[in-house]
DNA sequence: CGCAATAA
DNA sequence: TTATTGCGG
């Protein structure tokens, strides 16, 4: 997923640790989708099974939306979630390549259920997650009712994100993945979440929010511009060309990059011949210039108590206690927010 | 993952 | 108050 081989280039002088608290009073544009496949793939009992209503329909993103989404507000951080809209043609056959994967997995977490191998189902479970229509609109609505703004992007929703905080109306892009950093977001958090402890495999180790600033990851792998990232991901591999260049590894790539300059320029030379699934000046145009969309807001308005119940608890089976706890944190944080907002604005 | 009951 | 554990839906 993502551009996880750049990731591995961007090291630790190019990140900076940070509280929630340090991004108080900022507005944070959120890559939906990236939250509730993360959420999905967390929010499990030990033998792999989702949270689930009395209906069986999988209640886990809803349980981590509803709940990280007051943290962050708690922190004062203005949340705007973005979810992803159409995806460019030349994605079609990665996507396609990933469903195949998740159907095998769907298979092989029956097959585990079926004889028993209960740490495989648990593995598998998380292979297999599809996020559904269902999904996607109950998280919608959640937000809604909660007053907490969301974006519907045209296309990519990394790229309107990034374009949001380009404008300036968002502080960062929030997300694992560093996607966003190709489509020109200044800055992107990582580890967005209250929780300072996680768990990786039997080790539990803190995680706290990461800062990545755009121009200091082009400082630190000395590059001049975000073009020349985006030819760097290229050649590694991005959600549109997974297996980038054949034989080129980071530090080759890197070293390409700085001695030819261009994707371009490599392309006429080193590259003579070298035939690649998807044109690579195309996924280069469309991390430049992604379809985006003007029509969005980042306000936070008031929370529909009423509706918020009607959803959680009976539509939902939400516990009605935990329910009104979490409503009182949302509408006390929300208020602060309000009142910050004005008073960085006067 | 994040909450909440419980232990220390 | 902080750390641990198990439940939530």
């Amino acid at each position: 997923m993502g551009v996880t081989e750049l990731g591995k280039l961007i090291g630790k002088e190019a990140r900076r640790e940070a509280k929630l608290e340090a991004l108080a009073g900022r507005c944070v544009a959120l890559d939906a989708y990236n939250a509730l496949y993360q959420f999905l793939a967390s929010i499990r009992q030990p033998d792999g099974t989702p949270l689930m209503d009395r209906a069986g329909r999988i209640t886990s993103h809803i349980s981590g939306l509803f709940y990280r989404t007051i943290n962050l507000m708690e922190a004062g951080i203005k949340p705007v979630y973005v979810f992803d809209g159409k995806p460019p043609e030349f994605k079609l056959a990665e996507i396609e390549e990933r469903r195949r994967a998740k159907e095998k997995a769907t298979e092989e977490l029956v097959r585990a259920i079926k004889e028993g191998r209960r740490d495989e189902v648990a593995k598998y479970a998380k292979r297999a997650i599809f996020l559904t229509n269902e999904m996607v609109e109950d998280a919608k609505r959640l937000l809604t009712y909660m007053g907490v703004p969301w974006v519907q992007a045209p296309s990519e929703g990394e790229a309107q994100a990034a374009y949001m905080a380009r404008r300036g109306h968002c502080w960062a892009v929030g997300s694992q993945d560093y996607d966003s950093l190709l489509f020109g977001s200044p800055r992107l958090v990582r580890n967005l979440a209250a929780s300072p402890k996680r768990k990786v495999g039997d080790e539990v180790v803190e995680l706290s929010p990461e800062i990545i600033e755009l121009d200091t990851v082009l400082k630190s792998l000395r590059l001049r511009s975000r073009e020349q990232l985006i030819d760097l991901a290229i050649l590694l591999g991005t959600d549109y060309n997974p297996d980038g260049v054949p034989g080129i590894g980071p530090q080759r790539a890197l070293k390409l990059i700085w001695e030819f300059g261009s994707l371009e320029k490599l392309l006429d030379t080193v590259l003579r011949g070298v035939t690649f699934p998807i044109d690579p000046v195309e996924i280069k145009r469309f991390f430049l210039n992604p379809p985006v969309t003007d029509t969005y807001t980042t306000d936070v308005t008031k929370p529909d108590d009423a509706k918020l119940r009607e959803f959680l608890v009976h539509e939902h089976d939400f516990g009605e206690e935990r329910v009104e706890r979490a409503l009182e944190r949302l509408k006390k944080a929300m208020g602060k927010l309000r009142t910050s907002a004005l008073d960085s604005f006067f």
